[in-house]
DNA sequence: TCTGGGGTCCTAGGACCC
DNA sequence: TCTGGGGTCCTAGGACCC
């Protein structure tokens, strides 16, 4: 989907449209409609406080304004923007509308977050442009919204075709075409060469995907392992196996914090304890809404500095309920350094079990019971 | 005035088991 | 009584993605 949440609030907000708009901030005002029916609307120029922008649309973009960047840094950039609290109800709303309009046309979805998908077109016997014309209505129709769609042989040319024509394109390619559309690319392009990759490529003056392709395999192993190495080889000739997963189990859960401002652990410790036992609480109503129990428990903390620790316990049994989960977190959070101030503060369910399947919570008594029955040794087998 | 919140996957060492 | 070779699970950190 194309700048999403701001392209949703852009449905509510028409007149926006053509000018610079940002969604993202802690305590952003809602737009207030005045008595002449008009709006007034929060600048971004007037932004302070922590916060980044979640979503800008392409003519925020345009000024430098990009997802992820600090709200105070990007309002030195485009102070006249216009600024929106996030409003996450109707982004899961309408990418649950966009994703059933497509499974109309193509049923075969993994689902890549709350904007995105991979389709799998193998069974569709239909030319790539026509389908990706009928699939973009279809998601229009169904949202008022634009996407782009990339078509290719695997997941990793698709993906970083879906990019190359933003927004509202089509760009539809195959193998013989990596050299000449793909091979020009910068290797950040890439899903999965990050920040630190990119960087370390640059390093060793491999800028493009061509020159990735051009590198000695030996020459990536030695610099990137076994694992990285081979698969930077591949993804430059444009060689992806991964299918389309269409069902999948979440494999963590977790909730966490920005403080407004940092807090010590001895001086703010009524506030770091109520926000903490929040997180536990709203933790484990999502474990409940979801369906799932938890072996592991995990904290998260991220110092002043930007350092972060993380610390975590696998429980005799699993748990569920806000308390249980406050303990555990507890007892993680006992064995962190707390010298410095902190800036955020998290917790995490991991080891998920679905609550129909989970063993019933009594499996320990059970073993008991084993043991005082046979109180002989048992035999390894 | 830096840097949100929700995730996945990978690595690597140590405990522990057979 | 100088100690191999598997395997799994747990823990911590980090890269990366949406």
């Amino acid at each position: 989907m194309d700048a999403f949440f701001a392209s949703v609030e852009l449905l509510s907000y028409p007149e926006l449209r053509g000018r610079p708009v940002v969604v993202g901030g802690r305590n952003t005002d809602a737009p207030t409609l005045l008595p002449d029916g008009s709006r007034r609307y929060a600048s971004l120029g007037a932004y302070v406080g922590r916060g980044v922008v979640t979503t800008s649309t392409y003519e925020a973009r345009a000024l430098g304004v990009f997802s992820g960047m600090g709200l105070m840094r990007s309002a030195k950039l485009a102070p006249q923007a216009v600024l929106l609290p996030a409003n996450f109800d109707a982004y899961r709303d309408h990418s649950r509308r966009f994703k059933v309009a497509v499974a109309t046309i193509a049923p075969h979805i993994e689902n890549r977050g709350i904007d995105e998908i991979f389709i799998d077109l193998s069974d569709i016997d239909e030319d790539s442009l026509t389908l990706a014309k009928r699939i973009k209505q279809a998601v229009f129709d169904a949202t008022g919204l634009s996407c782009s769609i990339g078509i290719t042989p695997n997941k990793l040319l698709s993906k970083i075709c879906s990019d190359l024509d933003k927004p509202d394109g089509i760009t539809i390619l195959g193998m013989d075409d990596v050299q000449t559309r793909i091979w020009p690319l910068a290797t950040k392009k890439v899903n999965g060469i990050g920040p630190k990759a990119y960087d370390k490529l640059c390093g060793l003056g491999i800028n493009t995907i061509g020159e990735l392709a051009q590198a000695a395999p030996e020459f990536l192993v030695q610099h990137f392992g076994t694992s990285t190495g081979e698969w930077l080889h591949r993804v430059a000739y444009g060689i992806d196996e991964r299918p389309v997963v269409l069902e999948s189990e979440p494999k963590s859960l977790s909730r966490e914090s920005t403080f407004e401002r940092d807090l010590h652990a001895r001086n703010d410790r009524a506030e770091l304890s109520e926000i903490f036992t929040g997180l536990c609480l709203r933790l484990s109503e999502d474990l409940k809404r979801k369906g799932y129990a938890c072996k592991t428990i995990g904290i998260k903390l991220r110092y002043a500095d930007f350092q972060s620790v993380t610390r975590d316990l696998t429980l005799p049994m699993p748990v569920i309920e806000g308390a249980d989960i406050r303990k555990a977190a507890g007892d993680c959070l006992k064995r962190v350094p707390l010298t410095k101030r902190i800036r955020l503060l998290g917790v995490r369910a991991s080891g998920l079990l679905l609550l129909g399947e989970a063993a019933p919570q009594n499996t320990q008594a059970q073993g008991d019971l084993f043991v005082d029955v046979f109180t002989g040794t048992v035999a390894p087998d």
